[in-house]
DNA sequence: ACTGAAAGCTGTCGCGT
DNA sequence: ACGCGACAGCTTTCAGT
């Protein structure tokens, strides 16, 4: 655990890449009012930070004939010895199943999934979920619609006071 | 709604893209077995394609603080006229709400949520999501863990011969 | 349709302030 | 801490095959 200086340009920095992260570092530097040489250096410090794990290309699945996403809600069977290992390495195999989360509720765990039509879909869930080991039971959500989807992340409660945080510490000025 | 030639060759550098963004048009060349010119040329027609719709940053929620995140389901009332513009507004206007989806089964809509901690998420979840206007209950699924969690869209289906789809026709040679 | 070279940008590092 | 400038490396275009 180390601590770590944020002040407000790097707050802008992360919020400008995570919406933009093919932006230049000159781009980047005009934004907010730096040099490209600072952006950079910048930068460098918040990814070894572990601030910024990667960079990504962001697809269209509409595009791509992925026209259909869905939340399965999974509860497991309860034997004495807890055994999710096998469902959760089974799950983490299947490339359709986009996250899956432990949760709290009725199910134990909720899975994001996508596929190309409701045939496949079906196909899917019937011959690859349903037969992961230890599943009792799944309701499945369909999306019928997009109100919203952003992989960007509110930054506002950094500058925030707020109370002392784990793992990374930040001291923001 | 265009006809897209889409070859083995794409296929391989969008799922090199989305895994790395920030690979070089050279290192995507050794990956791929293209030269640099080509893999520029070939990025530029996936993006005005609109298979890629941009670039983005990721960012560590747990090294930013966002501790806490949940899924919402959210059920409107039921008055004679449908007036979900006013929720589906609110919705999109708060930043820790990260998704908003229409779904099928028991809920009208699901949320993605994130928030520092319980404390934020509690207040966040009264003062704001539960003040939205047209709600008639919400139930609330807490994630307790992350057994996986990718934005890694599948690109099998593409290369399987399959029906015709909507949309961009691929030409898949 | 692909390669290779050439020109323009971009990232990065040293240095001065 | 920050900006400037220089160099190395990358991207992109263009001509050639």
């Amino acid at each position: 655990m180390s601590t770590l200086s944020i002040d407000r340009h790097d707050l802008a920095l992360l919020d400008a890449l995570q919406r933009s992260g093919d932006a230049t570092n000159a781009t980047l530097g005009e934004a907010v009012h730096l040099s490209a040489s600072q952006v950079s250096r910048r930068l460098q410090r918040l990814q070894e930070a572990g601030l910024i794990t990667g960079y990504a290309a962001l697809l269209d699945p509409a595009a791509l004939g992925l026209d259909v996403m869905a939340f399965a809600h999974v509860v497991l069977e309860r034997h004495g010895g807890v055994r999710t290992e096998a469902f959760e390495d089974g799950v983490a195999a299947l490339p359709e199943v986009l996250e899956c989360f432990s949760v709290s509720g009725n199910a134990d765990y909720v899975l994001r999934i996508v596929a190309p039509d409701l045939a496949a879909f079906s196909e899917l869930m019937m011959k690859r979920v349903l037969r992961l080991p230890g599943i009792a039971n799944i309701k499945t959500d369909i999306v019928l619609g997009k109100v919203k989807q952003t992989h960007v992340l509110p930054l506002e409660h950094i500058a925030r006071p707020g109370r002392p945080r784990r793992g990374v510490r930040f001291t923001v000025s």
